[in-house]
RNA sequence: GCCCCCUUAGCUCAUCGGUAGAGCAGCCGGCUUUUAACCGGUUGAGGGAGGUUCGAUUCCUCCAGGGGGCACCA
């Protein structure tokens, strides 16, 4: 009920003003120029006549006068409204509120502590808010709030503001390094009979009109890689992927997965496009704009980022490792050496892993325990096993492995790129292969995918093919620790479970409805 | 799914086994160059449900949400 109050305040307002006349929500108003360019030019010593319109952020009546500090997207300002000045019309100072949005036409003006103003000659009130903002000094400190309800976070916030505008800049520069490059932007189905092209469980969906499931995709993949059966030489697609995992500050359910196919490359090809992607995307966010949680000083240089507790070094080029000499390096073994003795090899460096994996498998787990997480500036890690890369192309030099590669930085994957198979009876036996663990109960594992395959038979260029977690890139450049900070409305539990389990499920559109109601 | 921590007024924070305090916001009043405006007065609260206790916001259990870790995660 308290909240209530403050909100019955501001509607006990709204019914005063509307008694008097007075529009509450106005739709007409345009400003000769934003609250930036007003500020800037009264700044500099103009006095002419502006209008501007804006959030009251801060309201400091005195009296006969009133100061309010009036924010748009691009900046805030200080209106002055003077009763002297204004008359009937400064009666409306009554009843503004903190959070209400205003237009105010007046004259370019500094005052005495030199402070550039907008002289009100009206004020206009333009949307009445009904609920308060958050503290004017402090802002939205709690961090579930300023997910859910995003809009308060960034009303109030100028950084978290600046901070989602970096993620568009990068999203950007992704776009124009793959169109400079003369690859296609393309969109390809999210929903899918079957989800295939990685190894996830797929959120389900139920098709009304057929009486049939559908899946939402968990990657690109396949249909970029028809497209190129189809003739197009160099696609991508920057778009949502979605996968049934909990949350972490890793992983959203949701996500945005960069994939680009290049005809007649390899993965040296898509290590060259990778290292252009990331470093094009560093320049573009520009420098840190402030200091982190460790009080490290902001770096001029945009190719110096830090990052979840280390400082990372994003001048190219980028080393390329394999990942057999890594953990050779490293560990001390040579699992090449001993590949029918993995399990072996895992056992003594105390790599816990489950039965049932192949020696790839094995390697992989060593890889991904032991070594990736101490690498910090960006790696390739080259060459993968085949077993656990059932899309890669196998070297011609150790069938055993395939070509393909991750980039690692700070730890944690951020692309990963192969040479793409392209042989269709290869395809359908590694297929056959993966489906043997889906009936074994890894329900990971997609189902064969009949359509790809026979895409695959009518012919697939050779190709390199990549993909980028957007949102890690993202973290990477902000210096955002959790995915949560990087995604304007993150994954959240609902907050009021037992009351959307008893809604009873709407099979019918909201446009049928309204035409019965 | 498991473990640890958190949840106090609209917002930002205190306190405590003895009935909750402040700042901002709100309300009333004052104030015509302020800017986290100021001055006086004032309204408003311990996520939910149980339990222990003379008494619970505090201790215990369960539930919900959040944060972190693990698991999961090409």
């Amino acid at each position: 009920m308290p909240g209530d109050d403050l909100f019955a305040e501001r509607l006990r307002k709204v019914e005063k003003l509307r008694a008097e006349g007075v529009p509450v929500y106005q739709i007409d108003f345009s400003p000769s120029a934003s609250i930036a360019e007003a500020r800037a030019r009264a700044g500099g010593g103009a006095e002419d006549a502006v209008s501007v319109a804006g959030r009251i952020m801060r309201l400091r009546p005195q009296g006969g006068a009133a100061f309010a500090d009036l924010e748009d997207e691009s900046g805030r300002m200080q209106i002055w409204l003077r009763a002297d000045h204004m008359g009937d019309a400064y009666r409306i100072v009554g009843s503004l509120d903190l959070g209400d949005i205003v237009g105010v036409a007046g004259t370019l003006t500094k005052t005495r502590r030199g402070e550039p103003s907008v002289l009100a000659d009206s004020a206009t009130l333009l949307v009445k808010a009904l609920h308060p903002p958050p503290e004017k000094f402090h802002g939205l400190q709690d961090q579930e709030t300023r997910s859910r309800k995003r809009y308060l976070d960034l009303l109030s916030s100028e950084d978290s503001r600046r901070h989602f505008a970096t993620r568009t800049t990068i999203l950007r520069s992704l776009r124009r390094t793959l169109d400079s490059r003369g690859f296609l932007e393309v969109e390809t189905p999210i929903l899918q009979t079957i989800a295939g092209g990685g190894a996830a469980v797929p959120f389900m969906a139920h098709w009304n009109a057929l009486h049939t499931d559908v899946y939402l995709r968990i990657a690109i993949e396949l249909h970029l890689k028809r497209l190129l059966v189809g003739g197009y030489a160099r696609v991508y697609e920057i778009g949502r992927v979605f996968r049934n995992e909990g949350l972490s500050p890793r992983h959203n359910p949701e996500f945005t997965l960069l994939e680009a196919y290049q005809a007649y490359a390899t993965y040296d090809d898509m290590r060259v496009l990778t290292e252009a992607l990331v470093v094009d995307a560093a320049s573009a966010a520009g420098p840190q704009p402030q200091t982190d949680d460790a009080g490290e000083p902001p770096c001029e240089n945009p190719m110096l980022r830090r990052f979840a507790g280390r400082t990372i070094d994003l001048t190219p080029p980028y080393a390329a490792r394999r990942m057999a000499d890594l953990i050779e390096e490293q560990l001390g073994v040579d699992v090449v050496d001993r590949w029918d003795d993995m399990y072996r090899v895992a056992r003594e460096l105390g790599v816990d892993v489950p039965a049932g994996h192949g020696p790839g498998a094995v390697m992989l787990e060593i890889y991904e325990q032991l070594v990736e997480p101490a690498i910090s500036d960006p790696t390739f890690v080259l060459d993968y096993p085949a077993e656990v890369s059932p899309l890669a192309r196998k070297r011609k030099d150790d069938p055993r492995f395939v070509e393909r590669f991750e980039l690692v930085v700070a730890g944690r994957e951020l692309a990963n790129a192969f040479s793409e198979l392209n042989d269709p009876i290869d395809q359908r036996r590694r297929f056959a292969e993966q489906a043997a663990m889906r009936a074994a109960g890894d329900d990971e594992i997609p189902p064969i995918d009949e359509d790809f395959l026979e895409a695959l038979e009518v012919g697939m260029p050779p190709a390199g093919g990549l993909g980028v977690g957007v949102d890690r890139l993202v973290q990477l450049l902000t210096g955002a620790g959790s995915i949560r900070d990087v995604l304007l409305f993150p994954t959240m539990r609902p907050q009021h479970r037992t009351a959307i389990a008893h809604e009873p499920l709407a099979h019918e559109s909201p446009s049928e409805r309204a035409e019965e109601g």
